[in-house]
DNA sequence: CAAATAATTTGATTTGAATCAAATTAAGTT
DNA sequence: AACTTAATTTGATTCAAATCAAATTATTTG
């Protein structure tokens, strides 16, 4: 999971940077839990800053969702920006979340403008595409349990720091990210529970032998 | 399969952009088919530009191998830039290539000076991932025939634009490409000759009924 | 709080694709 | 061209995961 992308975005400094930009078209808004910011297929005329929450990317294709990443703060959308006007992904909130929103003609002048802006940005999408490659892996290579030990090891190490956490996803949605069926997702996360490796009770997971998980993600 | 990247580079006139730009250090180099231009994990201080040829993308990951792209013309390792050194895939020659290697602490330098080619940078970027998007959903949402649907479709579509081409990839690359065993990618293309769908002769393939093939890529 | 509805779990079965094994075909090599 | 080696195909079997079906547990709602 790319749920690097928090330390990795601070370390590139790239959240100080718009701020500090003039000229960039922003205001702020809210969005309660399961509600839709950006929605595949439609114009999107900005792009947003997560400033609190979580929320969750999407593609979408016939009837299916394939969830990309949660991500707790940083940019949303610079992926579409010099492509077409469509976005080329669905973004819903996992937890009532506030955003900056930044309209994208005004951005594009902030780059256009400033050379160093455009590199923060430039970081930013590589740190993104480096993410979706461990996530390409992750679903082409691995089987089952180790697409659910990545995606726990994920919510653990990158989304909230602990190894107990109450997950935002039902287990529908964490079968999509996982790319598999709910019964599946079910199944998989017993038999964890069943070795001691986790302990799951409705919507709160607690990793209890790290070791073991790790070696299922590298096993697959 | 992101084939599209020629098209829509030469669409973003990306490919002048570099030679325009002075303080480039660059050289020219020369691969035959089968060599390894990156290999993933080791430190590549250079991205190249391939002006002739075919190369293959690819993720590495124990023992195994997810080939993401075929890319006839454009930048390569756009990607790593920013992130570290190291590279984050390897490629391999498909066929003999000429390429432009370019030192990256130039590029970088470039990039800084030159905001408007930051920019044109950043389109290529957003182009690279938007077709990594379509790739993902191939691979997680379709099944075995899907997958090899759409990886006949981008050869004829967008790397060859021609309904009879001689592949350059073994039928394992082909296989790894899909992510699928050697065997099932074999039964598959068997399958569609057997439906009239394509003819196959050793590494010649030629597409027979298009819309069948583009009715098992939708349904999967 | 109880009833209704939705979500999740569990079990049985089917299915798509991997693996194993062998045969066939293609490609190099002398 | 004949021989060797590698690649591909084909068949049989196994396996992981999807689907179908039902039971159980959560969550809403009146």
């Amino acid at each position: 999971m790319d749920c690097e992308t928090v330390k990795e975005i601070k370390k590139g400094n790239s959240k100080m940077s718009y701020a500090d930009i003039s000229g960039l078209e922003l205001y702020e808004m809210s969005y309660e839990k399961g509600e839709t910011l950006f929605k595949q297929g439609t114009i999107v005329p900005h792009i947003v800053f997560i400033k609190k929450g979580m929320v969750k990317v999407i593609l979408e294709s016939n009837q299916r969702k394939q969830p990309l990443c949660i991500e707790k703060e940083g940019y949303i959308g610079l992926e579409s920006m010099y492509n077409d006007k469509f976005s080329q992904y669905t973004v819903t909130a996992l937890t009532d979340v506030k955003v900056d929103v930044i309209e994208i003609e005004s951005l594009k002048k902030a780059i256009l403008a400033d050379a160093s802006f455009a590199v923060s940005i430039l970081k930013c999408v590589n740190i993104r595409t480096k993410l979706l490659y461990e996530r390409i892996l992750t679903l082409t290579q691995k089987q089952g349990p180790g697409r659910v030990a990545d995606i726990i090891l994920c919510m653990v190490d990158r989304i909230f720091e602990r190894d107990s956490f109450c997950t935002p996803c039902s287990r529908k949605e964490m079968a999509e990210m996982c790319a598999l069926s709910i019964e599946s997702m079910s199944r998989i996360l017993k038999d964890f529970k069943t070795e001691k490796i986790i302990e799951v009770n409705t919507k709160t997971i607690t990793l209890l032998n790290r070791k073991e998980l790790e070696l299922i993600s590298k096993v697959s």
